[in-house]
DNA sequence: TTGCCTGCAAATAATTTGCAGGTGA
DNA sequence: TCACCTGCAAATTATTTGCAGGCAA
């Protein structure tokens, strides 16, 4: 789908900002901070990505997470897709994981409307890394 | 254990303020931000809070987490239970969940450490709100 | 004694907000 | 036109840090 109907649908006014914001997430699809968006788009206020993500976020258009031990949030699309995410603790990579081990939470007197799974670890590269210190 | 003897276990000397801490933490077992140490301890001021959670965090006697859109971190002792929560959506509160439906997450070309899952959703009060509203 | 701790105040870093002017529908 | 957007700068909030004095081992 277009960033033009996708704005239009929620019912925010279709701006050169926005489709801009909407873009960049639409073509990196993965976690991004404001700073990261802002890095990427042209003749933009910082606050002004702020306020963009935020209103995303309020129309359920992206998510917003924090990862970690960051204190900065991340923000992506929510397309279809659950996704989740695989940490690396030696550089920080994520990388999405697609089986959700999550089918079917439920807990007692609690209403589950959804979850979020991190899972911590080390990539190959960060791996092989630790193993050659052990040597 | 005792506080003295986790921490001195740990190589840190035990100040007043430390075990402080400590027993605050060992008391409510469940996160706590620091300024809600801060707020439960006496004569200590909340720098010296952020400087403690942060050493029991490289020591690994705490977690250090953040949940849901917070923009604050949650301290908890890591007690030998592994442990999840279910945050409610409605009033913010979080109630542990006992099984891990987690149990062996194995992704590709990436060696696996550990995990976190929230669970999200309404508690039963909130819930009988949301229903009333409905009505 | 001595190096690790703490308090205080000032510094950072991420995010939010007030206000005045701009712009899409 | 007019309500909603944006840019800029200043405000807020959580957290960190420099420095001088204090205390556990």
């Amino acid at each position: 789908m277009e960033a033009n109907k996708i704005l239009a649908d929620a019912g925010l006014k279709c701006t050169r900002q926005r489709i801009n914001v909407m873009e960049i997430l639409m073509s990196v699809s993965a976690p991004m901070t404001a700073e990261n968006i802002y890095e990427k788009a042209e003749g933009m206020s910082l606050s002004t990505v702020y306020r963009i993500a935020e209103k995303l976020y309020e129309k359920g258009i992206v998510t917003k997470n924090t990862i970690q031990d960051s204190d900065k949030f991340y923000y992506e699309l929510s397309d279809d897709s659950h996704r989740h995410y695989a940490i690396c603790l030696g550089c920080g990579r994520m990388q999405p994981v697609r089986v959700c081990p999550v089918t079917a939470a439920s807990v007692d007197g609690f209403t589950v409307t959804g979850h979020k799974l991190e899972i911590y670890g080390y990539c190959r590269d960060c791996e092989n890394k630790r193993e050659q210190k052990t040597k």
